[in-house]
DNA sequence: AAGCCGATTCGACAATGTCGAATAGACACT
DNA sequence: AGTGTCTATTCGACATTGTCGAATCGGCTT
């Protein structure tokens, strides 16, 4: 691990975190002197990651990263191969859908589709979700023992009341995942908002993305029609990326 | 310059420009020994910048840059000020919108709008454009003589056969974008389509962000109406920003 | 099975980033 | 307006740290 790259990472993930920053305060928060941050912030600013705000000497995260992330979204055959069947399927249903995938812990969004009836709606690429109050991180958890035992062994947060904290209630969630290829969540990330969502898999089997409608909290539980068409968007995406079968052939059946 | 941050960069261009290369390749192309690469590369795998694809030894962007970017996009306060006047304007011409900003000679886009037809289109936030193929970029280098002097004085790529790349010429248009307030663009970054732009000020009267309107070649040229709703967004966020005139007063007549 | 190519690991060296002190600049308060 | 405090920024010496070359490992092809 190279130190200064690490340095530069955490003070990009600081930025992350509280948007405007000044270098003393970074400087603060990794324990290190003010100069060795400079030296790095300014690095960082010769490429775009960072950006000074003109009203002087606080720094907020630079446009580079937009560009970057442009082309990583470029690079994801799944994007790529789900935006026609999410957009069908928000048709269909009149909601917005998501794809995301698992990164570090949470579920990030990839591709948005919006509810089809032209109000504003803010696009959702590049959100987080923690795992275990998305619909979509619950699926994607539920196929990969691995990162579930990894989520389950760090403390839950509670977002709303609703929030399923305790990690057993996640497990049997999980297992009823692995038998309908559904997974649930009502109100447990946003009050009034909730989703389902479904698997996705890749040529070798592997469950590699998940695809979810959200919808308005009052129309809670989806209709059978909903699930039909979400199952039927997972089902035509994965078989677009090469997949033996769907519903994916649960893993070996050990805890997670 | 931290130099292990400036090769890590430059390993993200890399990477940006050519989507999967394997650790010699770039090594390679930077003229370094694969053992440095290979470091950098592990360092910024570790933070979620890099990720290796599943068919082994070939890198990618990763999804770190995506969380960074969406946190990104929120910090800029035009961006949240326009997605309503946009969302209004594409309404109301039918068009696809854009909202843009000057990055290192290039515009970039941070908000689309799709246009209101309910077609599946590209979301484009992210995308680059070279400033003088864009009517965006165009209006932006109008107002900044700095940048226009810099990015003149580098040879212009040609992307269709209507690219301007005369500097004399370009210059030309700069002051037509001053009198009018508005830039254009027929098919010089893409063939089939072509864009008007407008100014977007902020407090202090400077241009920090441009205003686009898409459309088909066929479309062209933009009727009045379409014109008075794009000079209408621009003003009225422009406004919202507390910029004291709209349009905005050019900057001292010197050469760009 | 052998050979090739690329990724990866390891250790010694010195180049490099780090740190503390000194400077400069912004802002608020008197 | 002047003074004080706070912050960003610059600079140079030091030793920590990243770098490099050689050796190892692993996969794929012949």
């Amino acid at each position: 691990m190279i130190q200064s790259i690490d340095r530069a990472a955490k003070i990009l993930g600081l930025l992350q975190g509280s948007r405007r920053l000044g270098i003393s305060e970074m400087a603060a928060a990794l324990d290190l002197p003010p100069s060795t941050v400079h030296g790095i912030v300014k690095s960082l600013q010769s490429h775009g990651f960072v950006a000074q705000q003109p009203s002087g000497n606080r720094y907020v995260l630079g446009p580079a990263l937009l560009k970057l992330s442009s082309v990583y979204l470029d690079t994801l055959d799944v994007r790529a191969r789900s935006m026609r069947w999410m957009h069908e399927l928000s048709r269909r249903t009149g909601l917005a859908s998501r794809l995301g995938v698992e990164s570090f812990g949470e579920v990030i969004v990839i591709h948005h589709d919006r509810r089809p009836d032209g109000t504003e709606q803010m696009p959702e690429t590049g959100v987080t979700i923690p795992s275990h109050v998305s619909a979509m991180g619950k699926v994607l958890l539920a196929y990969d023992a691995a990162h579930a035992a990894d989520v389950l062994s760090r403390p839950l947060p509670s977002l709303t009341a609703e929030t399923t904290t305790e990690p057993d209630l996640l497990r049997e969630e999980f297992e009823q995942v692995r038998r309908d290829a559904l997974g649930y969540e009502n109100e447990e990330a946003v009050i009034g908002e909730s989703s389902v969502a479904a698997p996705i898999c890749a040529e070798d089997g592997e469950v590699i993305a998940a695809i979810a409608v959200v919808m308005p909290s009052n129309a809670w539980p989806p209709t059978a029609a909903v699930l039909d068409d979400l199952r039927e968007a997972a089902r035509n995406i994965s078989r677009e990326l090469g997949a033996p079968t769907w519903p994916p052939r649960p893993p070996a059946p050990g805890q997670d």
